[in-house]
DNA sequence: TTGCAAGGTTACCAAATGGAAACTCGAAAC
DNA sequence: GTTTCGAGTTTCCATTTGGTAACCTTGCAA
């Protein structure tokens, strides 16, 4: 006999899906490491490069060009010689944070079990 | 002048990254709708591709394995006919449903910005 | 007048990823 | 007999990624 579907009790609304977008704008590679370390203030892109030392300059430029497209971080130039540049989170940025914050949080939980699966082994 | 290398007022810490660590497990594709489902209770295999319709097995298989693998989510096979398997969440995988709750806000305000960005077009 | 700094861009390449579709397996229902 | 179901597995393929390295531009400094 077939087994019955149960109905999820936690449905993902109709439609476009809330999570999915949200991921399409976070979830390239360093993107979240990105937008951390601008969550103190305003950074440089040599001083990005230099906070996430595995990043290419590629990938940090088009890391920044899309999260400024999606409206996380802006761009100002600033007219010192040679010119600078210097990227901030927006409020829409901003509110990435606590979420970032989270999954930091669950790092370092998986971090401690990592390290006790170790030393048990 | 070379310009001056501002400190991170917010640095991230040495060694392994807390923050890479935790995306390297949720980071796949799929990986955080699969969680998302699972927040309310136990799902079968089957119950999750109807959950997630663009899933394909494949996908869906590998992602309940490395979740497994990683402790976010455990596996239950009960002695039906045909066997049917149920996933649910650990209480690590539980640790991360605040953090998708999270990034499913800043969904909805990215969904609301960009209807409005639409009908201003 | 050469060189360096800042902030990129471009071309090329390899690896990883994900999708589609077909196939497996054991029990049980038709 | 053979079809169905749940839960996958396997194969093949195209695309997407990301890395490396070389190159560009402008203005100032040595």
């Amino acid at each position: 006999m077939a087994l019955k579907m149960r109905r999820n009790h936690a449905p993902q609304p109709p439609g476009e899906c809330a999570l999915t977008l949200c991921m399409g704008v976070i979830g390239g590679a360093w993107t979240v490491n990105v937008i951390w370390c601008l969550r103190a203030g305003p950074r440089r892109f040599s001083e990005l490069r230099a906070d996430i030392p595995p990043i290419s300059a590629k990938v940090l430029t088009a890391r920044l060009r899309e999260l400024e497209e999606s409206g996380v971080v802006s761009r100002l130039v600033k007219p010192t010689s040679p010119p600078s540049v210097e990227y901030s989170l927006t409020d829409l940025g901003a509110e990435l944070v606590p979420a970032i914050d989270s999954i930091v949080s669950v790092g370092h939980r998986l971090k401690s079990i990592r390290s006790g699966r170790e030393s048990a082994v």
